[in-house]
DNA sequence: TCTCCCCTCATACGAACGTTTGAATTGTAA
DNA sequence: TTACAATTCAAACGTTCGTATGAGGGGAGA
């Protein structure tokens, strides 16, 4: 067991917290309490409330983009398996479901915390998906196009937006959901992925 | 042009204002301001901030049921068309899409703040969609279960959901995207529509 | 005209918020 | 040890929030 830096602590503490309650009805009040430090410990580190949510966000996408764009990079090179619709797919919908499964990482939190921004639509959050992550999304739409041709770019784009859609909202639904299912978490993690990458699958696949 | 009560406005003035700032962000003395009344009305007609809230999301919820719940029973009769898998979901995602168009309900409004309604996870709109609505929502199912009996009930399930996931990303994307086509707003909304119905529809259809 | 009731108003209250400040404490290199 | 920088702390400031209160306005019926 690491002794974790007043820093990390603060962030950690800020991405449980939001998972929970929500971007609204969070204070640094409360942050600072339950991160075992003072009130005042966020502004000198963070400058201010703004930037410390900046930073709790940056720190997942960067890790869930840089996943994304790994497996598309060892797809295209075509060295480990075909570059198939299925395992494009795949290497932009596994990264977002698994990171939630890894406990080290903060587990359904990261999920939640992030289709809470999606739905806030927050300034912040728009311009640094448009900017930051454009250039990711727009070479899986490529991809997606080039396994597709029997699409028209600009169905493909709508599907693919589409896609994300669906993900977000799975991803906000399995933070919130009171477990239903008699499966085990992993086993439900593993089963929501695969119907995910099933049904995107087959809303670009031409029908019979 | 009518004259509009008090309650009337701050209602239409709530939605206005959360549909552009968000469910955090507005406050009582903003949206008395902006309707024109006193801060001590809200609380006169409406009890407190919460019912206030609850009430401005029941009056469109109700009338999105209605109007799926109405274009399903016509499709189930057999009277019109038939009930085949396109029209079903068209009954399921027109109403949301349409209701937004018309400007006498309050124009993209209605779609934004139900969007946020959903993302935000609220334990009042969780619990009124499991109650009031759920059983409509498994009426649905129900009826695309019939119409693709080449997927498991489960798969149906899960992709339903996914569906639902892409339009409430849709609805949101709607209100807060600087519209970025040529087309007229219009335009844009049916050819969403259609894109959204072709999508779900190949989802659900067997490939070749 | 008078009275009653529904509604609107200005105003006040306590609580919670983000931020700032300066002193106390801790860690570190000389 | 000493000196200096980095960090943590308690306390306070000014704002804004939701809510409550009591006085005033105005139409309807007697």
């Amino acid at each position: 067991m690491t002794v974790l830096s007043t820093k990390e602590r603060i962030l950690n503490t800020t991405e449980k917290l939001i998972s929970e309650k929500g971007f609204s009805g969070i204070s640094l009040r409360t942050i600072s309490t339950h991160a075992k430090t003072n009130l005042a410990a966020v502004n000198y580190h963070f400058g201010n409330k703004e930037k410390l949510i900046e930073m709790m966000l940056e720190r997942r996408l960067d890790t869930l983009f840089e996943l994304r764009v790994n497996l598309l990079d060892e797809l295209e090179s075509g060295r480990v398996k075909p570059c198939n619709l299925k395992h494009i797919l795949k290497a932009f919908i596994a990264p977002a479901l698994t990171m939630s499964n890894d406990k080290h990482q903060g587990g359904k939190r990261f999920m939640l915390v992030l289709a809470r921004a999606y739905a806030e639509k927050s300034e912040f959050l728009h311009s640094l998906l448009s900017k930051r992550y454009a250039d990711i999304i727009k070479r899986f739409a490529q991809s997606i196009q080039r396994a597709s041709p029997h699409l028209s770019q600009s169905t493909v784009f709508w599907r693919f937006h589409f896609i994300m859609g669906s993900l977000i909202y799975v991803m906000a639904d399995f933070g919130a959901s009171t477990k239903t299912s008699d499966l085990s978490e992993s086993d439900y993690f593993n089963l929501c992925c695969n119907e995910l990458i099933e049904f995107a699958l087959a809303s670009l696949t031409p029908s019979k």
